[in-house]
DNA sequence: TATATATACATAGCGAGCTATCTAAAAGGA
DNA sequence: TCCTTTTAGATAGCTCGCTATGTATATATA
């Protein structure tokens, strides 16, 4: 039974990752940010006084996870936690005015990652790259959650 | 400067090698393996006696990186280090029997793994998607390596 | 040959993901 | 109202990436 890994899906996604990951904590290093604390900050510079229940939701993550990464933000400056005005377990997150100044320079970093990860690439391929991956990530998704 | 992250490459990637290693691990674990190990293995399986540094080159992981995945294998019972003949600064990596007796089930494990995330796509579309991603990470590989 | 450089591997320490488990508050039901 | 269950979050402990650094052996050069 052969097992060709630069044919095998799962490995080409996880070396993939890999290097989007390297090449953006390269890009955004010099801001303070690191990928995790980024791509939880695009929600946050979206919408402000999320809990960390709502950022598990939108970043689908566990929430031990982002349990950690908020420990860190706010460790590191760019976050505030402010008691929930409703309910007594929760806690609303805020930006500082760090991260609120970072903004504009982490997201051109981002995007220019992802453009030269998609150089040489059509406007099609790249089109249908997105649809693709974004298909694959439903099949795996549904699946998990059927199981619980 | 607007940012969707589920138009970005990044995110995408980052998300779907997540739920591929996630649902590989469940598949394995039973095995006694975990996602590294499986693809550590892949290369043993498929030639004995490799030093860590071929392995690291190979993988296309570093060097620390690898040097802690191969001290787990040996905890766990999968390999055993002998001297390298030659080289007295490396070790020869070798199989024992109970990594040879799991290669059937674990190389099931990850097709069904990769078949299941790839469901609905037709034969087209995943022959695309392999060759989109094998694009990519050249694109990132060539530009990481330009710099150093 | 003696010294300098390059290479193989180990280790420390961090980020970010995970599961499992604990606490405290909220919500629901008898 | 009281008790049970659910929910928000924290924490411990693991894998697996990474960078940075140290050590010992090989190799190359003066």
């Amino acid at each position: 039974m052969e097992m060709e890994k630069t044919k095998s899906a799962g490995y080409l996604a996880n070396h993939m990752a890999r290097l989007f990951a390297s090449g953006l904590q390269a890009r955004i290093k010099p801001l303070g940010l690191a990928p995790a604390q980024f791509m939880t900050l695009l929600e946050l510079w979206n919408r402000d006084g999320l809990t960390q229940k709502e950022l598990v939701v939108l970043l689908d993550v566990e929430q031990a996870t982002m349990a950690n990464t908020i420990r860190r933000m706010e460790r590191d400056g760019l976050i505030e936690r402010k008691a929930h005005p409703k309910d007594g377990r929760a806690q609303s997150i805020f930006l500082t005015e760090k991260a609120r100044q970072v903004e504009a320079d982490a997201v051109i970093a981002a995007k220019t990652q992802n453009a030269e990860a998609l150089e040489g690439l059509a406007h099609a391929e790249r089109t249908q790259f997105l649809d693709l991956m974004s298909r694959v990530i439903t099949n795996m998704r549904d699946r998990a959650s059927e199981k619980s």
